[in-house]
DNA sequence: CACCTTATCAAGAACAATTCCTATTTAAGT
DNA sequence: ACTTAAATAGGAATTGTTCTTGATAAGGTG
């Protein structure tokens, strides 16, 4: 039941309502994602949090990642065969990667409104999940990119 | 330009057209894949195609199946850390992947329908692409599963 | 047709991300 | 303090994919 988290107030429980402990590591891996929500990668989370804990493994970062996620306490996202990235907002909502700097930020759910509402999915499919990605540039790129093309090329407006 | 390939006739013009060749390799995986749309893996049509090329290697399949995508003429579907699949309906669509069977399926985008209308995009990032996968049960698992539970409970109707 | 140039291929090595294994450490509940 | 199960570090193993290399094949040109 990975929604308890919703209703819970603190991770710990969260963790705990599955039975399960919150040790150091795991606090640290949390806070790390729960700090600078830049959906970083599982490696990404190990150099940080090295600075917590100085001699946590690889290995229990990716245990400590997949705790938390089967806990509801953080969403994995998956991008075309790029490394996993981890995410702890709970939110329902998409995800933009720029395509130039890699950067990764969130996309809300309009309200009221459903996937089922832009695809056709035969009502006879029962859906548990989505998973949405855009690409694309994102604003600070498409503007460097302009200033790069008038350098270039300084009559065109 | 991708999309050049919906413009011209045959898969050959649109590889001649990015200065390739029709190689009988390439034609052998475009076959297996317009053959049976059931986005097989890699592996699974290397272990196709070798009915027709008993002697092509894996890597060849992969380079076929890179070039194809570079070409506009299949599409590459990446799901959860799972192998790619490939997908020669060029049409834009999601996916439905059913955590039972493993079965994978396309859902057409509905007629004047965007994603963007779903999940709340800033007017100044540019999107270039997007990839939309569901999970959840086909209707065959969810029947399967309902003949067990009658049989285990054959009261219940 | 002979020649040249480039694309393509097979085979296996290399690689990146992740998972698995094992012995050791830690923590919770008596 | 004792018992039992959970968690960890470190390294090996696995998976899917890409890279490298030398050989082969094909198209265009004189």
């Amino acid at each position: 039941m990975a929604t308890l988290a919703q209703h819970q107030h603190s991770p710990d429980d969260t963790i705990h309502g599955h039975g399960l402990r919150m040790t150091g590591q795991r606090r640290a891996v949390y806070d790390v994602l729960m700090g600078e929500r830049n959906h970083p990668t599982a490696v990404e989370v190990f150099t940080k949090v090295r600075g917590q804990v100085p001699n946590i493994s690889l290995a229990t970062v990716y245990n400590c990642l997949e705790t938390l996620t089967d806990c509801g306490l953080v969403k994995i996202v998956t991008h075309e065969r790029g490394p996993s990235r981890y995410c702890p907002n709970l939110k329902d909502h998409a995800h933009f990667f720029c395509d130039s700097c890699g950067e990764v930020s969130d996309l809300p759910l309009r309200a009221r409104k459903r996937p089922q509402d832009v695809w056709e999915v035969p009502e006879n499919i029962t859906i548990s999940h989505h998973q949405v990605a855009f690409r694309g540039e994102c604003p600070k790129c498409a503007k460097k990119k302009n200033l790069k093309s008038e350098a270039r090329n300084p009559k065109s407006k």
